[in-house]
Parts: C-alpha cells; sequence; structure tokens
DNA sequence: ACCTGAACACCGTTCAAGT
DNA sequence: ACCTGAACACCGTTCAAGT
C-alpha cells in the first residue's frame, strides 16, 4: 500500500476523532494505515509536527470575513467539529501568536490585538467546551446548557 | 520513607518545573520521592488526579480583588513562575468552566461572563507565551519582545 | 519513494504481598 | 497506612534492510 503525507495526516484525523487524543498514538495511525509505525516517519519528522499539520487542517476551511462575530462562530464550529480539536489546535502551532494564519486572518479585518485576543478567546472557551462535554458524558459533571450562549456573550464584550 | 498526598503533589511539581509536562510521568515523580510508580497510587487515583492537584496548587496563592487588571496579572505571574504552568491549569479542572474556583472569584468582582471571558483569555495567552518561549528557547522561533506587553493590551480590550 | 522487522528506552496502571 | 515487586499492555523513535 502506498500513502501520502496527506494520507497519512487523513488517518491520524480518522483516529483522532474515533478515539481521542489521548488515545491517537503514532502506532494507532499506523494500524489506521495498515502500515508499521515506523512508516510513519518516512511522512513526518515526529508525532508534534504530525500534530501541527492536524491542527492546520482542522482549521483550513474556516473562512474568515468582516464580520468577527460570524467568523468567530465558524472557527468554533470547526474545532467542535473534531473530537478534541480545540485542544489540539491549543497545543500545536496553529496558537503560536505572530505565526498563526488564522490570527493574520482577523487581524485584517480589526487591529492585531483584537485579533489575538479572539483567537485565543475562541479556541479556549471551545477547549473548555469539549472538556466539559466530554466530563459531562461520563457523568462526572452535570451538562451546562448554557455553555453556548456563554461563548457568545464573552464574544461580545471583546468586540463590543 | 513515608510520604503524604501533599508530598506526592510536591514532587510531583519539582518534577515538573525541571523537566516539563511532556516528561512528567508518574515514574519519575515515583523516582523524585524516592519510591516505586506503584505506590503513588495509595495516595492518587490517577494521573489526571494528580495534574488537576498540581494545578489547584499552582493557581492556589493568587489573590482576587477588586482590581482586575492587577489580578489577571498576577494570575499570570503564577502561571509564568512554574514551567508548563498555563498549559497544567488549562488541561485540568482548575479550568472547568463553572467548576473553577477562580472564576468564582473573579466574578465576585465584576459578572459571570467578565469573570470567564478574563480567565479563558489569561489562560490561553499564557500558554501562548509559554510555548512561544519554549520554541524560542529551541531556535525555532525568533524571540518576541512584545509578549508581555500585549498581555496588557488585549486585558484591556476585554476590561474596556 | 515507501515500507518492514526488530530493537531500545520508556509509559500508566493493577495487584498480590509485605511492614 | 504506606510501600515493594512483578507483571500487563502499551508508548515514540531509530535504523538497517528490503522493493
Amino acid at each position: 500500500m502506498v500513502n501520502r503525507l496527506d494520507d497519512v495526516v487523513d488517518g491520524a484525523l480518522r483516529v483522532l476523532d474515533q478515539y481521542g487524543l489521548e488515545f491517537c498514538s503514532m502506532r494507532r495511525v499506523a494500524a489506521d494505515l495498515g502500515v508499521q509505525p515506523s512508516a510513519l516517519y518516512h511522512h513526518v519528522a515526529d508525532k508534534q509536527t504530525l500534530l501541527a499539520l492536524m491542527a492546520d487542517r482542522i482549521v483550513a476551511p474556516v473562512a474568515i470575513d468582516d464580520d468577527l462575530m460570524a467568523s468567530s462562530h465558524r472557527l468554533r464550529d470547526a474545532l467542535l467539529a473534531m473530537r478534541d480539536g480545540a485542544e489540539v489546535v491549543a497545543t500545536a502551532s496553529a496558537f503560536r501568536l505572530g505565526v498563526s494564519d488564522l490570527e493574520a486572518q482577523l487581524a485584517k479585518h480589526s487591529t492585531p490585538d483584537v485579533a489575538r485576543t479572539l483567537l485565543i478567546y475562541v479556541v479556549g472557551h471551545t477547549q473548555a467546551t469539549q472538556l466539559h462535554r466530554q466530563a459531562a458524558r461520563a457523568g462526572i459533571v452535570e451538562p451546562d446548557p448554557d455553555l453556548d450562549a456563554s461563548f457568545g456573550r464573552g464574544l461580545a464584550i471583546i468586540l463590543e
């Protein structure tokens, strides 16, 4: 079987969505691709690099435009669409201040400081939301139905 | 040698500060305490629980008062004082929306929405800062001297 | 270019047993 | 109450070698 880098990222995202970040190991991704673990290192330098590529892919389809409120909601939706999506993005380089493409896009439609504050807030709130939902699903905590609305209210505070 | 739960958390924080979250394993913490890995499970249910206790301890000395700007800076300083401090707090339960003691403290001096937005921002910006500094130390990226000031400007956006 | 097979140095966690 | 010793089922990564 022949794989390209894109196939490896595809497989990694499949494993992430199915099993969660905790179980998204190089060995599982390899198994998903029907390949030995060592084969992944022909495509990718290490796990961190693979995670960065996954983060880029999660965030790639998000369109940023003049409407920062709507753009923020689209970003949140893209993160929520993938299991542990926000945490992957928060830890990987898509979040690197000053290097993130997302931050640059947001800055084009506002100011650098608003862009950065917004990006941190959206990823952070979504990460907390996914953490909370996971805890609620496990019965550790009662579900909070206000979390979606809470996101919008925080957004309004940042965007005046 | 006899250890209490507090000694275990102490040891874990020592290992965290010295080696970073990536290498803060149960086995290393045990070695730091001069004990077998299995001994830790007499004090703590699992690693996640230990991380939550560590997060609580990192955040415990932070005083929250009327001055939300100064309080936010104190929280940031406490996170920066511990290697990977922001990431530990972001992942552990100190960050759980609606359950975090820090969030409740902040809410007493403002509104629930401002408190939550502030908490997410401070932890998020500090996490990105520590990520950036680590990358800069490794020579992967050039250091950004504006990060400290950037924090204050984002804070001002949230607090009007 | 893409992969296998085998190895190395690690993990978190459990559990019977010791003191 | 606190810990040991041994085991189980895993990790990420390297590297010679194959096609």
